[in-house]
DNA sequence: ATTATCTATAGATCTATAGATAATGC
DNA sequence: ATTATCTATAGATCTATAGATAATGC
């Protein structure tokens, strides 16, 4: 890394706030501390970002949307997406979900990644049952994402990665492909 | 309430900071805010609560664990406590996830409310596969809880709520029961 | 007399800015 | 000459504490 370059410094501050950030939480670091950790100081935090909430707005729309561009089997790909584990994707979602201004976090996850989703899951044309589907499953990704985070050594996180894969592949598909079964409470009623 | 009722006053702090931080998170509340919304002063968080991080604390706990306790379809009551919705204990939840101490909360989570549940999913003497499938189905109630929350006007938490918690249930008791079945991939060959 | 509650403030941050310094490119 | 980087600091918090005040119970 040259000894001055502006893009250089940009880049190394957006990985040591992604790393921070994640790590212990948008407000519980410091910009001081991403600047230290990055080598540089604290005012170029502002001179290229603005302010600290800038540098976090960065820092969640850097990795971009390349999955939901990438076409293919989706479904089996988000799966498998989130069962490659251990990766930023997961951290960022928790970071996400952590940091200032929730609202906005939660809109961006609507209109970014959620409605996207939704429809590829369910299809062109789908219905409000379908849309329903899809969302259940997208609610299970993020999950599994979460709990994997937060439980490294639980059975989510630390059994068979294909395993898992698996089970959760198959369920998400037989519920996407459920809806003519009879309620469970007909079942039920049925012992 | 009387002028001076200690337990009373502890009682007010207590609710305005649960309400506070689910609201706008904890790093985000100051104690000076929790004291206003309680009508008193900020000094007597302080004498009743020890510091701000205990407040939290006594947040979190107060809950308590009715419902592992209570006994029953254990699955069938927790699911329909998620599409209860909007209740606080989905925002405790979100909070105890953007907390400070991420670590000593997912330990709690784990200790509390994880590892009875899976035990109680999967049964008594389960081998492996069984507690992952039921991690994988505590996954998605915190999921499907997480997502409820967050988007309040999306298909999760807007449909019909029988509907919904009939799909879950009817998947998550497919899948507790699905050792026997074949992988998935084997399924996708055969096409 | 006891103790619930408040006043006043210490001490430690933190974000952000204005302006100085120093390394590069023409 | 331009501009990447740093120095110094303003101004606004925030948690926490020490000690004063005032309402209750014996």
């Amino acid at each position: 890394m040259a000894r001055r370059d502006a893009e250089a410094t940009k880049a190394a501050l957006l990985g040591a706030a992604a790393d921070l950030f994640t790590e212990r939480g948008f407000d519980r670091t410091s910009v001081r501390e991403v600047a230290a950790a990055a080598g540089v100081d604290q005012a170029l935090v502002f001179r290229y970002f603005g302010s600290k909430e800038d540098l976090l707005a960065a820092v969640l729309t850097a990795p971009g949307r390349a999955l939901t561009e990438q076409g293919g089997d989706l479904l089996a790909s988000v799966v498998a997406e989130v069962f490659t584990g251990g990766g930023r994707t997961d951290n960022l979602l928790l970071l996400a979900l952590s940091g200032p201004q929730r609202g906005a976090v939660a809109e961006a996850l609507e209109r970014e990644v959620a409605a996207p989703y939704r429809s590829a899951f369910a299809g062109p044309g789908a219905d409000d049952d379908a849309l329903l589907r899809a969302d259940l499953v997208l609610a299970w990704l993020l999950g599994i994402a979460l709990i994997r985070q937060l439980r490294p050594d639980g059975p989510a996180a630390s059994a068979d990665r294909e395993r898992a894969r698996e089970l959760v592949l198959r369920a998400a598909r037989g519920l996407m492909g459920d809806a003519a079964l009879p309620p469970v409470d007909a079942q039920v009623a049925s012992h």
